[in-house]
DNA sequence: GTCTATATGTAGATAGAC
DNA sequence: GTCTATCTACATATAGAC
């Protein structure tokens, strides 16, 4: 997906395998030290060293801080949206949607590129906790996450027609809230008394929880 | 609570009136300005400003500005665990305890004190979303947090004798995190489509959904 | 306890040579 | 595109008068 959102200048040539590589430290390194430091407490300089790349030039391919924040979210929301949304299609063709297999194909495309795609992943977790717990990041959340993220509500809401849809919408944001902690809390889960778990055990433990909670609030929000 | 974390100098005599309203609003407006911006974007000197004191006052009577949050934290967390624990013993004697029953209790307190107490505890919601976001925090939270905590996920593990306590465990952070997310990331509902409703509406909806998700995760995971 | 004044460090950003 | 050097601002913290 081309995004438009953080405007490139107009360029004069295609940038050389050098100036690429470049760019690709200074985002990765940038991923590292946001998902460390969180944003505020992150600072350009150690995203320059950890890339080993002067300070101007982290500027020059990111822009300013929070330019760059943008770019480093974008670049993999993208290709985590169009997983899930590919994941959802998939599965219409195997059967009726229920509640489980909506919010297994919203979850199981990240454990997927966490368990082969490496470190990235993982810090990207951590991007989207500090995302969905400021609302100075709402901008770059409603242009990131909702469109995905309302699609998977609208396919919850048709399971349940005599509910109103601010139910399922509640229920879901409480379920992607349980997954940003099972991916970014494990210090908390183990601090009192979970001792460690696969992921993919912890993500099944996950679905069935936030199916049956979703199961719940949502016939209990039922009109009659 | 007498909390010893922070050491204080031996006082020498009582500190006068005005010394204690000064430190009130220092720790009030301590309290807001890090619900804001977060601890690293907070500054003494806006904490000084909005206290209307001068910036060495917020370092005297708060210590360093780590130390000012821990105070700051510690203060409500002290109180609310509390609450927590006489709501979990009061219902003891109004019959058997439930999951639905326990997960009430754990919420219900702050329920009450957000509805009677004003502003002050709207902050500390976003407070305890910074700590349980940071691994930054984990001191922090294993003082304040932990043992209430402990004593919850005890309390509905015994619920499940034959599950391992880890499910539970696990279902319990779950729900904390969706009862975070219910008190900070009203924004992110709103954008997918929750119109406004009343706090206590959404809290039984919160329960119901909390209740049913740890059900269904302790019952899975039961050895057979 | 309170205030003024300041020490000391580091932040983000950029100008300009190569 | 890359690097050196630097500008400007604001951070935390504290020393010392009252």
């Amino acid at each position: 997906m081309e995004r438009n959102f953080l405007q490139e200048k107009q360029r004069q040539r295609a940038p050389s395998q050098r100036a690429l590589a470049t760019r690709a430290k200074v985002l990765d390194a940038a991923e590292q030290v946001f998902s460390r430091h969180g944003f505020d407490a992150a600072s350009m300089r150690e995203i320059a060293m950890s890339a080993g790349v002067q300070v101007a030039l982290v500027t020059h391919h990111g822009g300013s801080k929070e330019e760059l924040f943008w770019r480093v979210v974008a670049r993999r929301a993208d290709e985590l949206s169009q997983a899930r949304m590919d994941a959802l299609e998939a599965r219409r063709f195997r059967g009726p949607l229920t509640v489980h297999a909506i919010i297994e194909c919203f979850f199981a495309p990240y454990l997927e590129k966490a368990e082969t795609g490496g470190a990235g992943w993982f810090a990207y977790a951590r991007l989207v906790a500090i995302v969905s717990a400021d609302p100075k990041w709402s901008d770059l959340a409603a242009i990131c996450f909702d469109p995905t993220a309302q699609h998977f509500v609208d396919e919850l809401a048709k399971l349940y027609p005599s509910t109103p849809p601010r139910a399922v919408a509640a229920g879901f944001v409480y379920s992607v809230s349980a997954l940003i902690a099972l991916l970014t809390s494990d210090w908390r889960m183990e601090a009192l008394g979970d001792d460690r778990q696969s992921l993919a055990t912890r993500f099944e433990e996950l679905i069935r929880f936030c199916a049956a909670g979703i199961i719940a609030a949502a016939e209990s929000a039922t009109d009659f």
